[in-house]
DNA sequence: TTATATGCAAAGGCTTTGCAAATGT
DNA sequence: ACATTTGCAAAGCCTTTGCATATAA
């Protein structure tokens, strides 16, 4: 059985080739500008690992060289996930715009630890099997999904003992 | 997005019997008061169907009889998930604080419908044992989980034809 | 050129908090 | 009696928006 597993800092630097195209057509698709902000922007996202959280954007953007505004980054933030480059996910944190990274429709769920919260990505085909089963069960359309689960990992596991 | 529609309906003796015990229990034990506000608010949470969100029972609970804070409201919902009376769940919408029912154990994941906002809950047994099973792949130790799927409902998808 | 995008600052939700007054045990 | 709770109003955070200005195509 095949299992993918991956790792919040997985190196894959300068891959964001694909995206970056990906973007490009969204916005020439909708008549929309390639402009400096949006450049810095989604440089920033796609130089993170792991997820992205609007406030903390804002905040690196800000830096000298780059000056972008939080509205700005807000609104881009809107797009990337129009253009289905980045999707939002809900944490336990009070915060609404963090998001992740789609890989080329590569989809994961979460395991998020309540400990040290450290965030583990998972991915399961059967996982997605069964939902479309349950879906059509309800007479529902699926179009995303969220799917965490909080607990322990298995250092914090350990330590608890 | 729109709002899904609330009836608190007349309120036959409700099986929240069990839940009321608990809560007093879990008060008595922390040396923690039962008050007017308190009970008020548990009233409400529990009289409701469905889900609960902070500012909604704030505005019940403003009513003439009942004059129950906003802070109050806030704070006594962090007692009742606190008590496990309640669960947080993290929609698409903005709020931090909506919270379902936890009926002793049960429990469900969501399907919310992206057009109308209608929220339907279903349980599968398939699915908790998958999940449990994916866990302890990952030496993770499940604590609690949700899974939101967010797609059309059943009417929505029809209309859209 | 000219519609689109930006930055700013103000406004907006929702939530949290400090504090004096009220209340449960 | 006295620690706990309350309500209020103010403050806080994150996010959204209106508008004049700047900019990409």
């Amino acid at each position: 059985m095949p299992r993918k597993s991956k790792n919040i800092s997985s190196p894959n630097l300068t891959n964001s080739d694909e995206e970056r195209e990906q973007f490009e057509i969204y916005l020439s698709n909708k008549g929309l500008r390639l402009t400096r902000p949006r450049k810095l922007i989604f440089d920033e996202v796609f130089n993170v690992h792991g997820h992205v959280d609007a406030e903390e954007l804002a905040a690196h953007l800000r830096e000298p060289g780059k000056r972008v505004s939080r509205a700005s980054v807000y609104r881009t933030l809107d797009l990337l996930a129009e253009a289905n480059l980045v999707k939002p996910i809900r944490l336990l944190s009070g915060k609404q715009r963090i998001y992740e990274h789609i890989h080329s429709g590569e989809h994961h769920d979460h395991l998020v630890c309540i400990e040290c919260g450290r965030i583990q990505e998972f991915f399961s085909e059967d996982l997605e099997n069964l939902q479309t089963k349950l879906c059509s069960k309800h007479e529902f359309k699926p179009a995303r999904h969220t799917m965490i689960v909080y607990g322990l990992c298995g250092q914090c596991s350990k330590k608890k003992k």
